[in-house]
DNA sequence: ATGCGATGTTACTTGCGGTAACAGGAGTGT
DNA sequence: ACACTCCTGTTACCGCAAGTAACATCGCAT
């Protein structure tokens, strides 16, 4: 019951996890989401019941995957976010490297995105916290946490700055979705026009004459 | 090889297709969406194999059920979007048509949104159209239609249409899932919320001053 | 009656998530 | 040296759902 030598084998469990992780990765990464366990064990030179050892159920690999990938990309974000530049800079900015992202990595951007399967707690009392939060809630509520400490929206500004978190994270990723499967235009563009859209140019324009049904 | 006939059987064919649909609706409205093929040839009173016969796998199945619900969500888009009346009220009614609808069925909502498993095409040659698209591509595009038809955008108006399209459709599922899962404030003042948003109420807020890191 | 096509069934295969039970190997107390 | 206990790893299995093959049956035109 040594504390020294618990310590030490936390620290071997943890290092085979984050291979096993890694294996994952890879595997996700070549099979895509619907990667089997098998899959990811073989990719990591061990059996399944390894893996349920260390995640509890393929939801918990699939929190533990995703936990890491997402802090990646929030980082990258919160850093477009937190640029000391005008706001319409840091928006497209933050357009850009998310963009960026799932272009540089379409099978992971695809992982990232499925709610899959409703996974309910592990029962291993592993020290795997509430993260199960599918990547674009935790955007959002980001998202708004930047929004209500550097916009000044009066009162009510942490219920709109949730509301527009989410919107706009929303818009960003079904925009990107879009985007990513079409390929209409350049990244560039495709962060203008979203750009604009947030800026109002939906209300400035002019309606078109003539149209269908007056 | 008679016509009247194979138009008879037709007839048929296609009523059993509407009641297995309607059986299918009610146990995904009330299993959610991982119900069983099983448990749906049980609700309709049949076997498994005639739903195979009827829809070509699972992925045929989904995409018959999701293009019910879809069409009818769309006609309410449509008439909110269409109605004779100012911009910004149309915007509204038209979120708050969408809002309405997912929080009226949430169980059917959820089974819409979900990309699920990866179908490749039905080998059987039905006469599916390629309509396997998950609904959010399909609002995009007819919001996009919406939009290029009545606003006035310049030159480059039918792409930048069809970003906003997926875009304003996506910040609509966003906030819109969101909120169904915490309901932080009523409908009324998200609607409010998001349209504030699409008016550029984001590009019009002043900073906030002493915010950390400044 | 008889062949034919649509409709329906039972019973099976395959594949995956998840688990039970067993098999060493390294440190530890006696 | 010996047993005891963890930890890591395996094989072999269960349950369940998707999808299929092969058989049974009814209606009908000739």
């Amino acid at each position: 019951m040594d504390t020294t030598q618990r310590t030490d084998q936390q620290r071997s469990a943890d290092r085979r996890r984050r291979e096993l992780l890694e294996a994952a990765d890879r595997v996700v990464l070549r099979d895509g989401p619907q990667a089997s366990m098998n899959a990811i064990a073989a990719e990591a030179g061990i059996t399944k019941p390894i893996l349920y050892r260390h995640f509890g159920d393929k939801g918990g690999l699939y929190a533990a995957l995703a936990k890491r990938h997402t802090d990646a990309l929030l980082a990258s974000l919160r850093a477009a976010l937190d640029a000391p530049a005008d706001r319409r800079e840091r928006v497209e900015s933050t357009l850009e490297t998310y963009l960026a992202a799932i272009e540089a990595r379409p099978q992971v951007y695809r992982f990232l995105m499925h709610p899959a399967e409703g996974s309910q707690g592990g029962d291993q009392g592993f020290d795997v916290g509430k993260h199960s939060v599918p990547l674009l809630r935790r955007m959002g509520e980001e998202l708004a946490q930047v929004i209500e400490e550097r916009v000044d929206l009066g009162p009510e500004s942490q219920q709109l700055a949730r509301v527009w978190g989410h919107g706009i994270v929303g818009m960003m990723h079904a925009a990107g979705d879009w985007w990513l499967g079409e390929r209409p235009c350049s990244r560039a563009e495709l962060v203008r026009s979203l750009a604009d859209l947030l800026w109002g140019r939906l209300a400035a324009a002019g309606d078109k004459v003539g149209g269908p049904g007056f």
